[in-house]
DNA sequence: TGGGCTAGGTTCGATTTCGCACATAGCGAC
DNA sequence: GTCGCTATGTGCGAAATCGAACCTAGCCCA
């Protein structure tokens, strides 16, 4: 992906919905960072010193059992935040942070989002309604880990990163997929067959490109829809207050 | 079960930590409510007037797809509330909450409820503790349904449900757990019949009775462990400020 | 005592996924 | 170029689960 022509703590969705009082405040604090493919910003059981909120980059969150096996029970990109169980209350949490897009991010010290959580002010009830949206997405995912074929949550998995980036296409291995979606590598590269075949991606070496989107909403489960539904049903009328430089660009 | 020696909101956890001052300003407000086997507390969509906290019953939060199929996310006792929604600003949530266990509970109105959560005091932290156990406790059930045996679930929902009643016995059909697991009926009646046949369990139209806890402890999956450490680890250090009488009785 | 309903048992073939082994192919390093 | 690594393709048999059909048995109730 491209750099951005600009950046913002504002390519945040969450961030941009701060009135600017409150933006202003935290922007000092909001610290840039590279978020490199592959990189962990949690590890399970660790203790977290920052919380992320992503501008152009996407992260996974995986649980990881005894033997190896692992599960991604949630995306995050731009419209969230990584962390929660820092202002949950939780401290640490059972599971990790993977970067499962290259980008950028901002992060903050868990003292001051704490912090600010605290305050009577608008961040606390953003975040416990991402929250909410967060926990519907990984309700949706266990209903889909039962019911659903590899095919359809391969579908699903593609258009949630779709919605989380400005192309139409990705860095990512079949490996990496079936391990996020928690099956096999041949699983994974039998479904990408058959979406290749019927002309909906096209993928070589760890690319994917995504060629017909609507093939692919008629394809998914109905488990991408409702999740979709209902985050943007929970943040939706959540206000862009801050000017995100009116550069005609779409941040998202 | 029998109906405990006394009755009070206290035998909710989330209640009973409360220090006096809050506990007496709600109590009030609580209203003790029968919870018969199977009533839907909340529907899939519908606006919420109440949320519960069970006192001796068990509910189960369920994912209903649109051709009827079915996965228990989570389930909820005398450890916790039903209706998290409320104060996470989301007001509905898509999916039922069922009640698995008869028995009773408290329920309040959703604005009191609010208006509480707002104030600061000690149920915002206590319920946001908890709604990070439920997290936890939904992305175990997701990686759950991906990696383990319809045997090894089955222990695990039996052990969830043991740890939230006083007794060793349940009233749950096959069908019903089958229902909760979101897998056949004929699976749960081959899977209950091996642990039966172990010596584990016993069952009859539409009872079971656990025999040997902890051979269903060596049983089940690390699942388990994993969300009862976890929940251990964020609810265990709760005061229970309130007295709960004393009379020597363990609520939980 | 005997319907009639519901819970549970059993079977069988179809399908999906798994686990493993090994073959090919793109691409960068030297 | 070609070596070598990694990503992908493919072809098994094994196992779990599914879907459907049908049987048996406990229990309520007339």
């Amino acid at each position: 992906m491209l750099t951005p022509a600009f950046r913002s703590p504002a390519q945040n969705h969450l961030l941009a919905a701060l009135p600017a009082a409150d933006f202003e405040r935290l922007s000092p604090h909001l610290e840039l960072v590279e978020m490199p493919l592959g990189e962990a910003l949690y590890e399970s059981g660790g203790h977290l010193k920052h919380v992320y909120f992503p501008a152009t980059s996407i992260v996974s969150l995986l649980y990881v059992m005894e033997d190896g096996a692992s599960a991604e029970i949630a995306v995050v990109g731009n419209e969230g935040i990584v962390g929660i169980s820092i202002f949950m209350g939780g401290e640490t949490t059972p599971n990790r942070a993977i970067v499962q897009s290259a980008g950028e991010g901002y992060r903050l010290g868990t003292q001051l989002l704490v912090r600010e959580f605290n305050r009577v002010g608008p961040l606390r009830p953003l975040l416990l309604r991402y929250t909410q949206a967060l926990i519907t997405q990984m309700a949706q995912t266990a209903v889909c880990n039962r019911h659903h074929s590899v095919e359809q949550q391969l579908c699903r998995w593609l258009l949630l990163s779709l919605d989380r980036l400005s192309s139409n296409s990705l860095v990512m291995t079949q490996e990496l997929i079936a391990n996020m979606l928690g099956v096999r590598r041949e699983g994974v590269t039998e479904a990408a067959g058959r979406l290749q075949r019927a002309g909906l991606i096209h993928y070589s070496r760890g690319h994917i490109e995504v060629r017909d989107r609507p093939g692919l909403e008629r394809t998914v489960c109905e488990c991408y829809a409702v999740v979709k539904k209902e985050v943007d049903r929970l943040l939706s009328d959540i206000p862009r207050h801050h000017p995100v430089r009116t550069t005609g660009q779409t941040s998202d």
